[in-house]
DNA sequence: CTGAAAGCGCTAACAC
DNA sequence: GTGTTAGCGCTTTCAG
């Protein structure tokens, strides 16, 4: 294949030949170094523009061996969970939080072994400075192979309790525990669950928060405990919505009587809204239901839910500024950040 | 900052020595090129083996000219657009039909002036050897700016009647005369629609082969036609669901006697839906709903209705053979390619 | 404060 | 077939 590039485009050296001084010095107004004089400054900016000048990236890459961009990875071999809001907010807020630093957002997605060893290698030829994971299951091993090759990594959640590499998370256990907590005090006590697959640590989470709120009543604003349900009360899913429907169904089938569900993402509570309906029951007056995420598919199904809201924006800017400290210093611990989560009431509306 | 590469990584002279052999030869083996005698080749594969070696991205970009990616934008100022299921699919699509040419997918966002600027230097630095161009309204100049820099660009929808750069698009005139059509051979007859935003080339024809279809009839299998509806029978969206609820408020307002409408979209299909269902009416058996798109949300809301199915896996395959096809011969014609859509019914079962 | 010079790691053209 | 060489365009010392 040819040559791509196009040609005749303007150096840096056209415009110290313009400018009348050195490359160097037109390095350094290029990068804001300090130590110039003002005049020169200026006549080397209008050289510039005269020129149209602009950086080649490669050769900046070269000598200043980096890459000034970050990769975006999802590892998820459901790539139909992409479509999912969460995925969709989530590159919003990176791409935002990362529009400041200079750095551009590259978006890979690794859905199996091949594939991550291609952006291994991809990584490895130095194509980015670093990378956010995201979606990474219980025994994902990426974030250790980049680790071990020294690439800056930030997980967006953790694949367990003691995750060595740095992440930020959300408070899934409190989250889960608030909302339960709320089902309690407004009333409701046969309270069942649906969980995200329980391979992944979120799930595992949001199910202890459950439990937590429903079997210990341990602060002091604790609706009575009705004693912790037993493993009947819980279905798991895999987010998706049929799978949210699936275990609505079968909660149905073992408890007629429930009148509260915690759901474990926004798109199986619309799955299990369906199911709800199909079985006759009102939602949320018959039955209250609480998704996480607060957005759009359960809000379609129906506008009254309440839900568990995941502060987006905040989870872009934590990661974003925890992989720049890591490049910064490249010495290092481990870093770690969980975000609070938030209730949203809608029901009562 | 300082340089973040990973130092001590092995190079090509590396590997070169290791094996005993010259630079240039490593070259060419690590480039599949041919005129290598195959125990050299060996030899040579042993110590890239041993040292782990990984080409460096930037050394080879910047000497051959070529970034090996291409950028994904997505011109939309509303990025909450990004999470409709429709550029999901599309990033998933080009993701995919893109691996086999070993390149690299950069998705970018350009939601204004400013992003747009920045995007366009971000290109002319050479980071990427193409772009693929999705969502652009009427008067979006990025795709003229790109073609001026001879940057290759191709265009997922054209953005008017005589668009002059390289694009893919699906024929949304045949796919919504095609849906009025089967409305009218099913026995309705007061069939309105709503429409995308009519600044989108996409919006307009979707709402000339509704109107095609309703009021001309050209084709021997066409239903008898009714005579041109007005535009009263006609209501403006923006893609969103909240949009798509409105038009249908207004539609049924107009005409409380409506019994089919054509949506222009997925997502708004899913407000019409509860519009409709607010309003007392059964869908589909009491008005008849098609959306473009044949995806998820409205499928959530209610399953049985008929939609028009772009094709997304041959749109992305189309895209990178357009442009891969750009890049080889820069000589070139524009490129035009225009899929069919495809009518998946759901209202019979 | 600024110019000159030495690479960064690789490809491609040219010798042998 | 294979080694050698000249850059690709920029950053970064190092002198002045």
């Amino acid at each position: 294949m040819a040559g791509r590039q196009r040609t005749g485009t303007p150096t840096l050296e056209d415009v110290a030949a313009l400018a009348g001084v050195g490359r160097g010095t037109v390095s350094r107004v290029v990068n804001n170094a300090a130590g110039v004089k003002d005049s020169t400054r200026r006549a080397v900016e209008r050289a510039i523009a005269e020129l149209g000048y602009v950086p080649n990236h490669a050769a900046r890459s070269l000598a200043g061996r980096r890459a000034d961009a970050v990769a975006l990875v999802v590892t998820e071999a459901e790539w139909r969970l992409f479509g999912e809001p969460f995925f969709a907010e989530t590159v919003r807020a990176v791409s935002d939080a990362l529009a400041d630093s200079g750095m551009h957002l590259l978006l890979t997605l690794v859905r199996g072994a091949a594939e991550r060893r291609r952006f291994v290698e991809y990584a490895r030829g130095g194509r980015v400075d670093g990378v956010l994971l995201v979606s990474a299951h219980g025994g994902e091993p990426l974030p250790d192979m980049l680790a071990e090759l020294g690439i800056a990594t930030v997980l967006l959640g953790r694949r367990s309790a003691d995750e060595p590499v740095s992440y930020v998370d959300v408070d899934n256990v409190g989250g889960a525990r608030t909302a339960v907590r709320y089902l309690l005090g407004s009333g409701r006590s046969a309270i069942a669950t649906i969980t995200g697959p329980l391979d992944m640590y979120v799930a595992q989470c949001r199910l202890r928060g459950y439990r937590e709120a429903l079997g210990r009543g341990t602060e002091r604003d604790a609706a009575p405990a009705p004693g912790a349900p037993d493993d009947s009360w819980v279905a798991e899913g895999d987010f998706t919505e049929e799978s949210g429907r699936r275990a609505m169904r079968e909660l149905l089938a073992r408890h007629p009587g429930l009148d509260a569900v915690l759901v474990a993402s926004d798109t199986m509570a619309a799955g299990a809204v369906h199911a709800l309906r199909a079985a006759g029951r009102r939602v949320p007056d018959d039955v209250a239901v609480i998704g996480f995420d607060d957005f759009p598919l359960a809000q379609h199904i129906h506008p009254r839910l309440t839900t568990v809201r995941q502060p987006v924006d905040e989870i872009g800017r934590a990661l974003v500024r925890l992989l720049l400290e890591e490049l910064e210093d490249s010495a290092v611990a481990w870093r770690h950040v969980v975000l609070r989560t938030e209730l949203v009431r809608r029901d009562s509306a």
